[in-house]
DNA sequence: CGCAGATGTTCTGCTTCGCAGACGTTCTGT
DNA sequence: ACAGAACGTCTGCGAAGCAGAACATCTGCG
């Protein structure tokens, strides 16, 4: 138990697990679950141009998002609507009842994520978002799409 | 892509996932992903005294921690022995093998650590991992074990 | 204009994995 | 000695990632 302590991938996992748990508890019968929550956030806050857009946001598979959002439709949560620039693609957004919901849940998952938090300082529960912030941000430059360009290289490298 | 920005749980994903993602590839074909790694790590230097210790360390099912460790034995990097003090328990030990194996690991996974956080300073860096540490250790007692007097008092919670 | 190729979404298989339950083995308290 | 609990394994179920195909639609080129 002392190695692993010191483990940063172990760190995170736990703190990870923790968080997970703690939302999906909070959000209750919410389809989705954690990742409901956050669907609902980009649907009301975000306005994701695309339903894949909102998957690479979210790190969601193509194919899981797709009976996420069924689910999430059917309790009237969300809707699907044709793009008007691009009739291949669909718009996620939230719904007056998503954006009730929303509003509710934000209270309850700032109840869970101060849980999660809970061994920390309020000055060091700053400091750590912050840094977190930071570093979302640019792991997310930095990994911007398994694109095209980027499978090359991969290609490359791995037949090298 | 802004209002996420600043959510705790999407921030930690984004992280989390991208360190799952860089391990998995550091560690190459070793059996188990980033866990195997976890596992081995765990085995060589935290002599786990049960599999069910492990599980419940690394947050891995107990039924996924059979075929992990039967394939992790496969490959000659861990040895299951029956505990001396109670037969019931198997008790998990890295073999030579899975030593030196894990001795090249941790070289390539401090490099995939320190990809993902390069979007920190050496100074975010530690304060970083620090916090992370202090967090990790908290939740874990937080939450130990999700065991028989936490389990009635849930019961005891969920019908007041 | 017409058509080949790219892109967005959905659907279908395959695989991994978490979860719940059952079972055999072994320990522990009475 | 025996009932009950704990440990590991196995089975079945559901959630979810991944690869590939199909369909609709868009874009670029001749």
């Amino acid at each position: 138990m002392t190695a692993l302590e010191d483990d940063f991938g172990w760190t995170l996992g736990v703190v990870f697990r923790a968080y997970v748990k703690a939302t999906n508890q909070a959000v209750g019968d919410l389809p989705g679950g954690h990742r409901g929550y956050q669907i609902l956030t980009a649907a009301t806050r975000d306005q994701p141009e695309s339903q894949s857009a909102l998957c690479q946001q979210l790190g969601i598979d193509r194919t899981v998002m797709t009976y996420l959002l069924d689910d999430m439709e059917r309790a009237s949560l969300v809707e699907r609507r044709p793009a008007p620039t691009d009739r291949r693609t669909r718009l996620v957004v939230a719904t007056d009842v998503g954006r009730s919901r929303l509003a509710e849940l934000d209270l309850r998952l700032s109840h869970a994520e101060a849980h999660v938090l809970s061994g920390l300082s309020a000055g060091d529960r700053e400091t750590f978002k912050g840094l977190l912030c930071r570093l979302a941000g640019h792991v997310n430059e930095l990994d911007p799409v398994p694109s095209a360009c980027q499978a090359v290289q991969d290609i490359a490298a791995s037949t090298s």
